[in-house]
DNA sequence: AAAATATTCAACCGAATGGTTGACTGTTGT
DNA sequence: ACAACAGTCAACCATTCGGTTGAATATTTT
């Protein structure tokens, strides 16, 4: 039982999916690369850093998974490489329904609020009648 | 607009977040609290390691936003609160398109394919004539 | 009052991380 | 042939990480 515990989460992809995900460098490498293909050195420019800091970043997408690279003469040019991230997203998916479910407490409890209100206007028939809900944006 | 680049990414929410989840044992812990609120002993009993570690360990998870604790009395009660982890899926919804992209791809490939092997099997009429579409499951 | 329990704290350790610099390896343009 | 270019490699540095141990702090039980 402890032992299936130990095989679950023995999933290095994830480890060092979430690993390289976990920089914001690192994030905004992928994000330029949804622009499409992109040789190291473009990569590296926006960055207050080294070529060789920027090759490093990239090397630890690469190990990841996240990132694909063809080499052309010299420059190496880089692409997006998703599916991994489909799997992190995977993982997440799990513990959608905690947060879905929070939401549904939330809405339960400003649902519960508006009834306590309708009844302290009830008493109080100074305040003039609304919108039979208030309007409250739940995003 | 390099600046907008830099200010876009620092998103310190999701640095914590992230490297919260690049670690196996977090990410057993927090599959552990799904089942419902957890001491801290509790939570470290399953793990090959001393209290101390994984006390540690959910310390990071609680910087990270991801675990609440509440105490009463000498015992710390720790809960799921998956919020931030919604932050993250939210994150990678955005790179959702590149591997729906690379599937639809696939697809496309695996139906020229079949128009393919379709043609090949007029030129061969000795083959026997299969039903309209190639079974191929793309799970 | 004393012992047991639940947990953190602080100090320490080795390994990994994010970064730098300078030298090296290929490739391309003159 | 040579200089410029694209990129990696190797060594180094400070910091963080994941882990340990032993002592400290509360709380609960006896």
């Amino acid at each position: 039982m402890i032992l299936n515990h130990m095989v679950e989460f023995q999933t290095p992809h994830l480890d060092a999916v979430f690993h390289a995900l976990s920089d914001p460098t690192r994030r905004a490498i992928l994000h330029r690369l949804t622009e499409g293909e992109r040789t190291v050195s473009e990569l590296a420019t926006p960055f207050n850093m080294s070529l060789a800091g920027a090759s490093k970043h990239i090397r630890v997408l690469e190990g990841a998974g996240l990132v694909r690279r063809h080499v052309q003469g010299r420059t190496h040019f880089c692409q997006l490489e998703a599916a991994r991230l489909a799997e992190a997203q995977e993982w997440l998916r799990t513990y959608e329904r905690f947060w879905t479910a929070r939401l549904d407490d939330l809405e339960e409890i400003l649902r519960e609020e508006d009834r306590a209100s309708a009844r302290s206007r009830e008493q109080l028939p100074s305040s003039p009648a609304k919108s039979e809900k208030t309007s409250r944006s739940t995003k």
